[in-house]
DNA sequence: CCGTTATTGCGAATAATTCGCAGTAGCGGG
DNA sequence: CCCGCTACTGCGAATTATTCGCAATAACGG
């Protein structure tokens, strides 16, 4: 029986890569978190179990990741991009425009949009990322209030 | 009858902006255009028109023009931005990863998800990016091609 | 036509990511 | 278990994309 560490060598070898340290430590510090992390966060909590891991291969490590389809990068809008392991089914971003806060959900819908367009161009889809963005409750309210006291 | 151009004034007007020719200009560019121009290729094209406009000009406008709801931003997986002049409806994308070659599509599918999700969460949608990648037919056969002649 | 102030152009500054290179370490084979 | 090939790493410098500070300019309401 595999244990996941071979299984994980394996799949790097399948690649014609090679397993390090560095590039195990930047998964484990991905799937020990279940925010979507940024390269200098992650670099930074890579540190702490390897102090001599460079922020350079931090960036390659997760051009190979996501190369793999082992991790997924998400751009939210800001400069830098955001990180997270591919797990559990895909799931998609709601982000508010006011307070930054990020709903994930997740819908079957999303596989049927990628089976019209498989069916109707011929494309073979690999990833999905659907971000919606707007105002969440709570900041839709705060906006009510201030539209009030700019009323008065 | 408004002429279309004294629409655009009020547009600005109502944002508590100003209407520039540097606006109007980066605005037309972008409307001329079919395609997702970065941020480069429109201050060269935009420089045809007018040698003295700034890139700096080109990113602000740009930055205004998203907040006002008039240019859409994409992140399609490359280091920089491409915009696009929202006319018609909303429509998402596919990027093939082999050519690069981007297929537009529409689908009522997506306003349904943000008829969900607002259920849901209570959420105001007011934007949605989808995004899906994989590969076009015909990098599918150029791949399957390469595939037979490693066999051999 | 004037005054206020948003906007511009310029060049410098930042932020995020990538690169070049010399040294290190996976891993397949003996 | 050791060797050799070469992918991978760390480092610091280089790029790329975007933003900022500031003095000069120009929109537009009155």
């Amino acid at each position: 029986m595999d244990t996941p560490r071979d299984h994980l060598r394996d799949l790097f070898r399948a690649a014609g890569r090679r397993l390090t340290a560095q590039r195990r430590l930047v998964l484990e510090v991905l799937e020990a978190s279940t925010e979507h992390l940024d390269a200098e966060t992650l670099y930074e909590r890579a540190r702490v179990h390897d102090p001599n891991i460079s922020l350079a291969t931090v960036y390659r490590t997760l051009a190979v990741l996501k190369e793999m389809g082992l991790v997924e990068e998400h751009r939210l809008g800001e400069g830098h991009s955001h990180y997270e392991s591919v797990r559990g089914g895909p799931h998609y971003h709601f982000i508010c425009q006011g307070c930054g806060r990020v709903i994930e959900f997740d819908t079957p819908l999303v596989a049927q949009i990628e089976q019209e367009l498989r069916d109707r161009e011929g494309v073979l889809v690999l990833g999905a990322h659907l971000h919606l963005s707007g105002y969440c409750a709570q900041c839709q309210q705060t906006m009510h209030q201030q539209e009030e006291a700019n009323r008065q």
